[in-house]
DNA sequence: CAATCAACTTAACAACGGTAAGGTGATTGA
DNA sequence: TCAATCACCTTACCGTTGTTAAGTTGATTG
C-alpha cells in the first residue's frame, strides 16, 4: 500500500496501474493478484489508508473543538494526497473511515444532540468536508496557471452572462484563502448545529 | 451526447467507451475522434450536459427559497445520474455549471451577503450540495442488499468499537430518509449564513 | 521424505484509448 | 463544368491495460 499511494501521490491516479505498482516492488504484475483480488481493491485500500492518517483527536470536555480538530484533519490528509477526493465514489466502509465517524458521532452525542438532529448534523459536516475537500482539490488539479487564467478571462469576457460571480472573484483563487474560507464556513455549520440543539430543548 | 449519458445511466461509468459509444450512433470509434478531441472531453460534456438539465428557478422575493429550490434541483439531477458525483473530482467550468452558480450567488447578494462572507456562503452551499449527491450516490450504488446488510452486522459485530455509531443506526437507510436529511441539514446551512448576516449588521 | 502451501512467474487474452493515412460524397468557386 | 475543398467517416494498427490459467519455487509441515 505504501507504493501505492507513492505512486498515487506522484503520477495522479492515472499512474497507478497494477504493472507499475508490481515494478516498484520488484515483482510481476500478476503476482499481486495473489495478495489484491482486483484493482479496485488497491484503490479502496490506498485510501483508507490515507484516512488512517488522519490523527482522531483525544475527546476533551469541548465537543465543538473535537469536531473541528478532526474536520481539519480530515480535509488536510485529503488535499495532501489529491486523489483521493476523487475516489471517495466508492463505497466508504474501512475500519479507518468508521472509527473517524464513531468519534464525530460521539462528539455530536456528547453536546447533546440524538434522534433525526444527530442524523442530520452527522452527514452535514461529513458532507461539507468532502465536498470541500472535493472542490478544492479539483481546482488545485488544474494547477496550470494558464488554464487558470484562461477560464477567468473566459468568464471576464461574458461578465455580462455571469455578472455576480464576476465581481465577487469566486474563480479568483489570490482573493481569497481556502483555509479561511474553509474554517469560516465550518464555524457556519457547528453554529448551526448547536442552533438546532438549542431549538429542540 | 444523448447517447452518452445513456449509456452512464445504463452501464455505470465503466460502461462508456469508445467504442460502445461508437456502436450506438452506428459508427466507427475512431469516427468519434473528428468530434471530441479525448475520451475525457465526453466525460466532461456529459456532466455540463446534465447540469443544465438543473432548472434554473426564475428569482423570487425570497432568495432563500430560490437557493433551496435550486440545491434541490441540483442533487435531485446527481442522483438520477448517479455517475456525475464521481465525475466532478474534474474541473467544472462548462457554461451550464456557471449560469447556476451565479444564480446561486446572485441570490446571496440580494441576500445581502458581500465579500468574505458572500464567499464563504457560496462554497458553503456548494459543498454541501456536491458532498451530499456523493454520499447519497455512493451509498445507493451499494446498491446490493446483500452487501449492504453484511456491512451493517460487520458493524453491528465490532458494536463495542463503534458503539455510537451503532446505536445512533447511521448505516440502516431504512431509519432516515435521505431526502429529509438533506433538507434539514439544507436549511441548518441556510440558517447559518443568516446569521453571519445579521452578526455583520 | 513426501506433501502441503504461500508466493511468485511465464504466457496469453480481450478490450481499451488513441494515431495515421486514406476514402467518400456533397459543396464550393472560377 | 470541373477541379478543389471540406466535413465526416473508415480501415488498419499501436502500445497499454486489467485479468486469468497453468506452472514453478522454496520453505514448512506431518
Amino acid at each position: 500500500m505504501a507504493a501505492a499511494v507513492a505512486l498515487l501521490d506522484e503520477h495522479g491516479i492515472e499512474g497507478l496501474t497494477m504493472r507499475r505498482l508490481a515494478q516498484q516492488l520488484d515483482v510481476t504484475s500478476t503476482a499481486l493478484y495473489w495478495h489484491v483480488k482486483t484493482k479496485d481493491d488497491v484503490l479502496d485500500l490506498a485510501v483508507d489508508r490515507i484516512f488512517g492518517d488522519v490523527p482522531v483527536p483525544e475527546p476533551s470536555d469541548d465537543w465543538i473543538d473535537d469536531i473541528r480538530s478532526l474536520a481539519r484533519a480530515w480535509r488536510a490528509a485529503m488535499l495532501c494526497h489529491p486523489w483521493t477526493p476523487s475516489l471517495v465514489g466508492r463505497p466508504m466502509l474501512g475500519p479507518n473511515v468508521l472509527a473517524r465517524t464513531e468519534f464525530l458521532q460521539a462528539a455530536l452525542v456528547r453536546g447533546g444532540l440524538d434522534g433525526l438532529q444527530l442524523a442530520v448534523a452527522t452527514r452535514m459536516l461529513a458532507n461539507y468536508v468532502i465536498g470541500a475537500a472535493l472542490t478544492e482539490a479539483t481546482w488545485h488539479q488544474t494547477a496550470d496557471p494558464q488554464a487558470r487564467a484562461a477560464a477567468r478571462n473566459q468568464i471576464a469576457a461574458l461578465s455580462d452572462a455571469y455578472p455576480t460571480l464576476n465581481a465577487s472573484g469566486h474563480l479568483d483563487h489570490s482573493r481569497w484563502n481556502d483555509d479561511v474560507l474553509f474554517e469560516e464556513g465550518l464555524n457556519g455549520i457547528l453554529r448551526a448545529t448547536r442552533r438546532n440543539d438549542a431549538a429542540r430543548g
